[in-house]
DNA sequence: TTCCTCCGTCGAAGCGCTTCGACGTCCCGC
DNA sequence: GCGGGACGTCGAAGCGCTTCGACGGAGGAA
């Protein structure tokens, strides 16, 4: 293994400086600097990373913790963690990999033997037990995802609230007068994850703004029970013209079975969703829909962390505003 | 920050012998290791990992790699992922994340920096560049796949040609004498991704055996996609009565696409799949299927790099028989 | 009884890096 | 011409842990 010493003595100089020269912390000649790169690529030179956090008190590793439960749409979350890692590249940061067997004992090995130097957490509750071990911790973290209260916290995550009452507000525009919501499954609900409850809280809170009908169902994700609610929604309300979906999985087999019940889409009843656009696009009516903005949020949490890493101090709230795309299932009313 | 030296003084032993009671690398008597134990507790100590890894040259860290490129189905990738997770945690190391946008510079990285001990490395393509890399890194690597040839290094998957094979000796046993594959998006094969690519040769080589009459697709994810394909099948092979999915996301597609041009699953056509379970279960139509057993593949992949971690050496080809699990969209050929 | 071995513990020497204070040197302003 | 910065570099002191060799004492064999 070649190591600092190494380099120093084949560049000339002394360890401290080929340190300095690696992290720019104090100036170092442009002649030297490059004597040193030289040997560093001639000698195939990488620093130890373990000596590195030991002396620097910093692992440069950030752990992110990801949801395996029931209920949450894999895809998304696979997303979130592809975009943190990348964020995390862009700012020199490995990214450990926290499932949530572990639970709390697991934040806290790592953040405690110093493994890491900050934490993102998935998948939050609204009262989520892990709360006041992270606001207890030593190390800065951010949340995706709203827990009831975020003070003390660093949060971010669309603003499903405002995602829900777009929906409505784009189906309102439209001319609609009696719609429904096909909600995630009921689990998620019971478990009370901030995000599912918004959307229905800026569902029913636009709807009753403009003086909509409206009724929500959770929904589990089978093509069946997708069948039990869109007939139950509409005999509650046969007058239904539209309809949120905030379930990806069963996005197309919700229109399947309107389509079953008689109803065109778009042209009996329009639907919009909440849901990544690679799926909207791919149903057999492209989908008017609001997307996660899962790239945005996780290159957002890591630049969040690292501000607090470096000492500044972060929002407690960071909303993302939706964006609602047009596509093909939503027409006015006839 | 509480350490080693503060956990000794505490029970009244030098560093030398806390640490010795934590690794259990020499004996340490039953009444020490109590009073070291305790203080350890008491005292809210954990060692710190970088110092460890730098006096060990150990950081207890696994590297794992995962694809998220086109055509692969990611809720199985998930799984991997999770099960990597757990059986890392269960041997006492974590697991930094890795995505495929670093290349083959990410592993070197990583391994160079001692950031990690070991490197798994997901979705290998029959060629893969990152191979002379992993056979010259020094640190130990076991592949989920299979690449062309898989001397010298140490590789782990369901047996995908015998999981095709199987699927082919079921429908033969139960009369089925003309069979289609609706296989992965052509991206898949273009890729040369190993398992695509054995599937298809099981199936073939166990049509032939058996004097089926058979046909191979490859087919998009898309519902439209796999329409095109039922059509085409059925088109070239009118007898057509038993089909084997091996392409996630469209498994219910393309039996909905086969009832749409008449054929009844099971009655007229046998469908077997290679899914997780919870896809075949969930289908309309539970179906028969052989599933990737990814706690399996995880774990073993753990194991295997435990024991080479460990200065054992391991096979280097360790392959799972495919299991298949009869449901009820498979029927003798009337 | 003597010698040897094994057990349990200690002290010290690193592991490879960062960082702090110190020390010339050069240049600028007065 | 001289004081004072800024610049560029060095040496040394750790960061917190593991591990190696050593050592005293107990116990068994001869």
């Amino acid at each position: 293994m070649v190591k600092i010493t190494d380099v120093a003595r084949h560049a000339g100089v002394s360890p401290s400086t080929v340190s300095y020269a690696l992290s720019g912390k104090r100036p170092i000649s442009e002649e030297t600097r490059r004597r040193i790169e030289a040997s560093i690529h001639q000698l195939g030179y990488s620093p130890h990373a373990g000596a590195r956090a030991l002396a620097s008190r910093r692992s440069n590793v950030l752990a992110l913790v990801i949801p395996l439960r029931a209920g949450i749409h894999v895809p998304v979350v696979m997303q979130f963690a592809a975009s943190v890692v990348t964020a995390a590249r862009q700012h020199d940061h490995d990214v450990l990999l926290l499932t949530q067997e572990e639970g709390e004992a697991g934040l806290r090995r790592v953040a405690d033997t110093a493994l890491v130097d900050a934490l993102i957490v998935m998948d939050v509750q609204l009262h989520d037990p892990r709360l006041p071990l992270l606001r207890a911790l030593d190390r800065p973290s951010v949340l995706i995802g709203f827990p009831q209260s975020s003070e003390g916290l660093t949060c971010i995550d669309l603003d499903f609230r405002a995602a829900g009452e777009l929906c409505v507000e784009h189906l309102a525009g439209l001319g609609h007068r009696v719609i429904g919501l096909v909600g995630s499954p009921p689990e998620v609900y019971v478990r009370e994850t901030g995000f599912a409850q918004r959307v229905v809280q800026g569902f029913t809170a636009a709807a009753d703004r403009n003086r909509l009908s409206s009724s929500v169902r959770p929904c589990e994700s089978t093509p069946a029970a997708a069948r039990r609610v869109a007939e139950r929604l509409l005999r509650e309300q046969p007058a239904l013209t539209g309809v949120v979906v905030h379930n990806e999985p069963i996005l197309e087999p919700v229109i399947d079975a309107f389509e079953g019940l008689g109803l065109r889409v778009p042209g009996d009843l329009s639907v919009t969703a909440i849901c990544p656009d690679e799926l909207a696009e791919l149903v057999r009516v492209p989908v008017t829909s609001i997307a996660v903005p899962a790239a945005e949020v996780g290159a957002g949490a890591v630049d969040l962390l690292m501000k607090k890493l470096g000492g500044g101090c972060a929002p407690e709230a960071t909303l993302l505003s939706p964006r609602l795309t047009v596509r093909a299932s939503t027409l006015p009313r006839p």
